[in-house]
Order: C-alpha cells, then sequence, then structure tokens
DNA sequence: ATCTATTCCTGGCTGC
DNA sequence: TGCAGCCAGGAATAGA
C-alpha cells in the first residue's frame, strides 16, 4: 500500500526519468486506470513535456507544460520505469526515452489529468513533514473524533496511511480510539515527533515492501522488517514485550499495544 | 462535526 | 483437490 514513503520514493527514482521529457502517448489497457474518459486523458497527455515530478500526500505529481497529471496508487498500484507489460498492466506512458507502466491488480488506481490539479489533491491537509509541532497541535485541538480515524483523514493531514498511523501511534504511546481533542500539548507534540520520526525512517529504508509495493526502478523497500506493531497480531510489543493486539477502527485493521498505549 | 456502511476490485486465504 | 465465501483497504459517497 504506498503511503507517503513509498510515493516520495517513487518520485525520487522516477524524477532523472521523467524530468524534462516529452510524453508521446499513453495507452490505456483498462478504462478503470483513468479517471475520466481515457481518450481525452490520452489526448491531453500526448506531446506535454513533464517539467517536475514531486508528491503531494500520497498522489505522485507530474508537472507538465500547461498542466498536471496526478497518479494514485491506492491499494496495489505500481509505477515502473521500463516495466515489463502483463496480466496486470493497466496504462502505460510512452516517453522519448521510455516507457512508465502502471500495474494494478486490484484496479483501485487512478490516473487523472488537466490544466488544474483535480479535487482530491486541492482538498488535501498539510504535508506531516512540514508541519510545525504547534500547528499539529492547534489543529488537534478543534476535533472531537477519535485520533486513528483522523491521522487517516487526508484533509486533516496528507499521506499517513494504515501503516504509518499505527506505527506512530505505537511511537507515541497513544491508543487509537483517543480523543483528539483530548492528548494535551505533551502527548500531541510526540505524536508529532513520532509521525515525522516513523515517515523519515520509513522513507530512508525504501518504504514498506508487504505485498506489491516496489519504487519507480522496481526495487522493493525494507521497512516492513522495522514494523514494531502493524500486522504484528499476537507478536511481542518491542517496547515492553506485551502482545499485540488487532481491533478494528472505521474498518479498518489496528494495530497496537495495550500495554504501552492506555485509553485513559 | 462525526459516525457507520457501502462501493469499487481481485489474489489469497480459510474451511468444508 | 475443489470451490465458495470472505478478507484486505484508500477514498468517495450516502445516510444517520
Amino acid at each position: 500500500m504506498p503511503e507517503l514513503p513509498e510515493v516520495e520514493c517513487i518520485a525520487r527514482s522516477l524524477r532523472p526519468r521523467l524530468e524534462n521529457r516529452r510524453i508521446l502517448g499513453v495507452e490505456f489497457r483498462s478504462a478503470l486506470a483513468a479517471g475520466g474518459r481515457p481518450a481525452d486523458l490520452a489526448r491531453f497527455l500526448a506531446g506535454r513535456r513533464i517539467c517536475r515530478v514531486f508528491r503531494r500526500g500520497k498522489f505522485l505529481l507530474l508537472e507538465l507544460e500547461g498542466g498536471l497529471c496526478a497518479i494514485h496508487l491506492r491499494m496495489t498500484g505500481r509505477l515502473v520505469w521500463q516495466g515489463a507489460e502483463g496480466p496486470h498492466t493497466r496504462a502505460v506512458l510512452e516517453l522519448e526515452n521510455g516507457r512508465l507502466v502502471l500495474d494494478d491488480i486490484r484496479q483501485f488506481a487512478r490516473i487523472h489529468a488537466g490544466e488544474r490539479a483535480p479535487e482530491a489533491v486541492s482538498r488535501l491537509g498539510p504535508e506531516p513533514l512540514e508541519l510545525a509541532a504547534a500547528e499539529f497541535r492547534q489543529r488537534l485541538s478543534g476535533r472531537r473524533g477519535r485520533i486513528k480515524p483522523l491521522l487517516l483523514d487526508q484533509r486533516f493531514l496528507a499521506g499517513l496511511g494504515n501503516i504509518y498511523a499505527d506505527e506512530a501511534l505505537h511511537r507515541a504511546g497513544i491508543h487509537p480510539l483517543a480523543p483528539a481533542n483530548r492528548l494535551g500539548g505533551r502527548r500531541a507534540e510526540r505524536l508529532h515527533r513520532a509521525i515525522v520520526d516513523v515517515l523519515e525512517e520509513a522513507i530512508a529504508a525504501g518504504g514498506s515492501s508487504i505485498s506489491d509495493y516496489v519504487d519507480g526502478a522496481g526495487r522493493q523497500g525494507s521497512f516492513q522488517q522495522r514494523h514494531r506493531v502493524y500486522g504484528r497480531e499476537g507478536l511481542p510489543c518491542p517496547g515492553c514485550g506485551a502482545a499485540v493486539r488487532r481491533i478494528v477502527v472505521a474498518q479498518r485493521g489496528t494495530w497496537f499495544c495495550p500495554r504501552c498505549q492506555r485509553l485513559r
């Protein structure tokens, strides 16, 4: 599941291959991969130069001459430079220097393109790695809901998904069901620190490869080996040794340590 | 504002 | 071995 660190790694690996290159054409192998009519998207993208490759939340963004291409990989999407085409190939971007292949088993990934950013991108909350602790704390104070669903809300904070939300809460010693506005200054700051740390460590490790993730060069990440709670039901918490528990929060599997993350 | 349920999808797993 | 049924979940959406 590409979350912020994985998309960041994809952006970094694709940047030298894509920037200042022209898109010759785009082929959609599945109409579902296009956020709009495939023919319209292909017509819009063909012939445009990619000026800049960057990330916003979990979106990979290609700034074009006179437009923007926004790609969201959702659960099982992969974007690989010169990738081999296979039964799950959903789109191929042909560039002057090679091809970018979108593979996606479950077909949730979408490619958008237009003169301006799609609504979902403009609605995104702040970037966690650029947000000051005081600002984060301020944003938390206005929210009455539980902390985990809030961390997953892309309008509140852009880029966290199920893995890094659980890992950050564990590092901060905060129960996933804790009310956001009752964390208090100290714990809010600890959570901010935990989010920044886990994201930076994950980026440095090349992301988490659980089932499908690889970067733009086809390389797997290794951060899954350093997960402390995510997907580890029954295994010992690295902090205290208590068995990690799994509950369901907002329809998502949620892992936490019942001893380190008390609900008060 | 906040919650829940539903939809989209398919490989992989469970249980009979 | 075969197969039905369920599960995983990011985000949009509807409805409470």
